[in-house]
RNA sequence: GGGCCUGUAGCUCAGUGGAAUUAGAGCGUCUGUCUUCUAAACAGAAUGUCGCAGGUUCGAGUCCUGCCAGGCUCACCA
C-alpha cells in the first residue's frame, strides 16, 4: 500500500462515516500534514466542514470535537493506523503503524515513469517552445521549453499518454525580415547561404549568424537609426518575400525554408542538450499548404461562429463576436478573423491549428521523420507530400485528436489565446472550453545589472524600469547556449578541483548534468505567475536552492549504497519485511522508529513517499514548481538525516536496518522527482 | 478606460481557509561543525504593520468589496 491509496482509504472511511451517521454527502475532503511529526502522520479537519454541514442540512448544532470523536472508529479500523486522537477545537490525527508501513513501502516500490503508447488511452497534447525559427533561442525560449517539458514529465508521472508539439512558424513575419537580411545586406542567393553556413565553425553556429543578422535587419529598416520608424520603402521588400513565401514554390520559398529549417535544427540542438525533445515539429507552411484554413473557414461561416460585417470599422471583415470588453461603446471588440482583402489573421490559422489538434477538422497532415535522437526517439514534421510518396514508409504513431490540449504560451498571448479557445469552443460545442487550456505563464526579463553585464546601452527611461523585457529584433537576451557554456565551465571546474581522479570526458558528462540540473532548476523554481528577473550570479549558482544542491543529496545518498556491503540492502528489507511476522522484530523496528530520534526519521520517510500526491496536485494545477519545491524540501531533509545518523557504523542490526531502508526510500523518491525535473543523478559530484 | 497578473524578511521567492507559545525557504550578514557514508553539506543568531481599509466565519497571508502601487495586454501587425 502506498501513502497516497493509504489516504485514500481513510477517506473514504470518513465519507461513509459521515453519510451513514448524518445523512452527509462529502464532496472532498483535505488531508493535512501536521505541524510537526510528534502531532500525527496525517490530520483531517473535516470535522469543521461536517459541523457546518450538519447545521445547513438539519438546524442541529454540533461541536466539531463531539463529531471528531464520533468519526475516530472509522480511523482507527485500517490495520495501517495505530491510533487516532482528537486535538484542538477539533483536528483528527491519525498516526500510522510505522513498522507495518515501512514494510509496505518496501513492496510499492515506484513504477518507472515509462511513456504510455496504448493508443486507446485518451491523449494529453502539449505544445510548446515554438520558437520563431528566424535565430538562436534565449533565456526566455528555455523558460518556456523547460516548463512544458517537466509539464509533459509530470503528466507522463501521473499515468497519461502525452503527445509532445513543437510548432514552426516557417511563414511569419520573422522568417521574412531574416530573409530579407540575407538577400538585400548581405546579398546572398541559397548557395551562397549554405556555403557560408558550411564554413562556419564551432565557435559561430547558423542560428547565432542569424541573431545577430535579424538585429541588423531590425536597423536597415529604419536607415540606421535605431529610433526612427521604418522605412516605407525598405519594409516593402519584408511584404513582398511574405507574399513568395504563402505563395510557395519559388526560389525565396525555397531560400526561407533553408534558412527556417536550419534554425529549427540548432534550436533542437540546444534543447536536447537540456534534455528536451518533441514528437512532432507542426510547420506552418504545411498548414497552408494542405488549406486546413479553408475547411475551417468553411465550418465556421456553417456553425455561425462568424459574421461578414457590411458597415462599421470591420466593414468587408469577417469577425467573431466577442463582447468582454464592455467598457467603451465606440469599439466594439469583435475580433477580425479575415481582413477586408481577404486574406486570414493568426487568430483565424490558430483556429484551424486548435481544431486539427482537438481532431475536429476532418483533415490531416502528412508526415516524414525529421531527426532521430540519440536515444532512438523520432521527432517527425508535418509535410505536404502524401506520406505514400515517401517510400518505404517508416511505422509512424497517430498525431492530433487530443482530448486536452495544453499550449504552453506566455501570459502576454492571454487575450488571442481565449479567443482560440472560444471559437473552438463555439465550433464544437461538446468539447467545451475546458478542452483548450492555455498554459500561462510570466516572462523572463533583465535586471538593469544584468544588462550592464552583458554590455547592453539602456536609455535612463530603460533604468528606471523595475526589469528590462527582452528583444529578439533588439538582440537583447541571453542566448541559451551561451548560458549552458557558461554553467558547464563553472562545473567542469568544481568538479575537476573535487575529483581530479575522474577523466576529462568524466568531468565533461558530470558538469553537463549539472549545469542542466542548475538551469532547469532555476527556471523551475519560480511559480508560473511570477516573472523571472534575470539574475547571472542566482542562475550560476549550486549551493542553496539550486539544482546541484538537490542532486548532491542523491550522489551522497547513492554513495552509502556503493560503500554498503552489497547484501546489506536486501537484508534490510528482509528484516523490516519480517516485521509483519515476527512480534520480536517488529517491537524493535517500531521502537527504532518511536521517540524525538525515530519520528524524525519516520518524517523522511512520509516525504518522500509524499511524492506520488505532489505529482497528482502539480498535473491537476498544471504548477511544475510544485514538483521543485518538493524536490528540495526532500533533498534537504536528506541531507539532515545524513548528517545525523552514519549508517555504515551503525552497531545496532534493526537500527541500521531502519536507517538502510530509509535513505532507500529517500534515494528512489529523490532521483524519481529529479527525473519529473529532468535532472540526471551524476555518478559523482 | 476594460481584462489578466503581482504586492510576504535587506534581496529573490514559497505558502491547497486551519493548529495547541513562534508566518517559512534560499541568498546576504554574524557564530560554530570536515581524521567520519562526499562540507556543492549541517547547526545556531539577527531580520516581518503578509501594500492599506473594511467585510465574510469557529478560524484569513489565503475568500469578498473598495482603495494604493507596479507589470502585461486590449490591430484588418504577426
Amino acid at each position: 500500500m502506498t501513502l497516497l491509496e493509504l489516504q485514500n482509504q481513510l477517506k473514504l472511511q470518513i465519507r461513509g462515516a459521515a453519510l451513514a451517521r448524518w445523512g452527509v454527502e462529502l464532496e472532498g475532503i483535505n488531508a493535512e500534514t501536521p505541524p510537526r511529526p510528534d502531532l500525527g502522520d496525517v490530520a483531517f479537519p473535516v470535522a469543521f466542514e461536517l459541523a457546518r454541514l450538519i447545521k445547513q442540512g438539519t438546524g442541529i448544532k454540533v461541536a466539531p470535537r463531539a463529531i471528531a470523536e464520533e468519526l475516530k472508529p472509522a480511523l482507527e479500523a485500517p490495520a495501517e493506523v495505530s491510533r487516532v486522537e482528537i486535538a484542538g477545537a477539533g483536528y483528527i490525527n491519525v498516526f500510522f503503524d510505522r513498522a507495518k508501513l515501512l514494510a509496505d513501502f518496501s513492496v510499492s516500490t515506484l513504477a518507472p515513469a515509462e511513456t504510455i503508447t496504448d493508443e486507446s488511452r485518451p491523449k494529453m497534447m502539449v505544445e510548446h517552445t515554438s520558437i520563431n525559427p528566424n535565430k538562436a533561442a534565449h533565456i526566455g525560449h528555455v523558460r518556456n521549453a523547460v516548463l512544458g517539458d517537466t509539464f509533459v514529465r509530470i503528466l507522463r508521472a501521473a499515468g497519461q499518454r502525452v503527445e509532445v508539439q513543437n510548432y514552426i512558424d516557417n511563414t511569419g513575419v520573422q522568417v521574412a525580415d531574416v530573409v530579407v537580411g540575407f538577400m538585400d545586406i548581405e546579398g546572398m542567393n541559397l548557395d551562397q547561404i549554405k556555403a557560408m553556413d558550411q564554413s562556419l565553425t564551432g565557435e559561430q553556429s547558423f542560428d547565432y549568424y542569424c541573431w545577430d543578422l535579424y538585429t541588423r535587419v531590425g536597423l536597415f529598416y529604419r536607415d540606421d537609426n535605431p529610433t526612427a520608424d521604418p522605412n516605407p520603402e525598405k519594409l516593402k521588400l519584408r511584404t513582398e518575400v511574405l507574399h513568395a513565401l504563402e505563395a510557395g514554390h519559388n526560389p525565396t520559398a525555397e531560400l526561407a525554408d533553408y534558412v527556417a529549417t536550419r534554425n529549427v535544427e540548432c534550436i533542437l540542438d540546444t534543447m536536447d542538450r537540456l534534455d528536451i525533445r518533441y514528437d512532432l515539429l507542426a510547420r506552418e507552411s504545411d498548414i497552408l499548404g494542405l488549406h486546413f484554413w479553408d475547411r475551417a473557414f468553411e465550418l465556421m461561416k456553417q456553425a455561425g461562429v462568424i459574421r461578414l460585417e457590411s458597415e462599421g470599422r470591420s466593414k468587408g471583415c469577417w469577425v467573431m463576436p466577442f463582447e468582454s470588453h464592455t467598457g467603451t461603446e465606440e469599439h466594439e471588440a469583435d475580433k477580425v478573423i479575415v481582413r477586408s482583402n481577404g486574406t486570414v489573421t493568426y487568430t483565424g490559422k490558430d483556429i484551424a491549428y486548435q481544431l486539427w489538434k482537438l481532431g475536429h477538422l476532418g483533415l490531416d497532415f502528412n508526415y516524414r521523420p525529421f531527426r532521430t535522437y540519440a536515444n532512438g526517439q523520432i521527432a517527425w514534421t508535418t509535410s505536404t507530400v502524401p506520406n505514400s510518396d515517401v517510400l518505404p514508409e517508416v511505422p509512424r504513431p497517430s498525431f492530433g485528436g487530443g482530448v486536452t490540449v495544453y499550449n504552453v504560451i506566455d501570459s502576454r498571448q492571454s487575450y488571442p489565446q481565449e479567443i482560440v479557445a472560444r471559437g473552438v469552443a463555439a465550433l464544437v460545442p461538446e468539447l467545451g472550453k475546458s478542452a483548450s487550456v492555455h498554459f500561462g505563464y510570466e516572462m523572463v526579463a533583465l535586471s538593469v545589472a544584468a544588462c550592464d553585464d552583458l554590455g547592453i546601452d539602456l536609455s535612463d527611461d530603460d533604468r528606471a524600469r523595475p526589469f528590462i523585457e527582452m528583444s529578439g529584433r533588439k538582440g537583447l537576451g541571453v542566448k541559451a547556449d551561451d548560458l549552458i557554456d557558461r554553467l558547464e565551465v563553472d562545473a567542469r571546474r568544481e568538479v575537476g578541483s573535487r575529483h581530479p581522479e575522474l577523466s576529462p570526458e568524466e568531468w565533461q558528462a558530470t558538469a553537463h548534468e549539472i549545469a542542466v540540473g542548475a538551469l532547469r532548476y532555476f527556471l523551475l523554481k519560480f511559480t508560473r505567475s511570477t516573472v523571472i528577473i534575470f539574475d547571472f550570479k542566482e542562475a550560476l549558482s549550486f549551493e542553496g536552492e539550486t539544482g546541484p544542491y538537490c542532486q548532491y543529496a542523491a550522489v551522497r545518498a547513492n554513495s552509502i549504497f556503493r560503500k554498503l556491503d552489497s547484501q546489506a540492502p536486501a537484508a534490510a528489507w528482509d528484516l523490516i519485511r519480517n516485521a509483519g511476522s515476527d512480534e520480536a522484530i517488529r517491537t524493535k523496528v517500531a521502537d527504532a522508529l518511536q521517540g524525538e530520534t525515530g519520528t524524525e526519521i519516520w518524517s523522511l520517510v512520509m516525504l518522500a513517499e509524499k511524492f506520488d500526491e505532489v505529482i497528482a496536485q502539480a498535473a491537476a494545477s498544471a504548477e511544475p514548481a510544485n514538483v521543485a519545491k518538493y524536490t528540495f524540501n526532500l533533498a534537504r531533509a536528506f541531507n539532515l538525516f545524513y548528517h545525523r545518523h552514519r549508517i555504515i557504523a551503525e552497531g545496532d542490526a534493526t537500527k541500521k536496518a531502519v536507517l538502510v531502508a530509509t535513505a532507500d526510500i529517500a534515494r528512489r523518491q529523490l532521483t524519481a522527482a529529479l527525473l519529473t525535473l529532468g535532472i540526471n543523478v551524476p555518478e559523482r559530484m
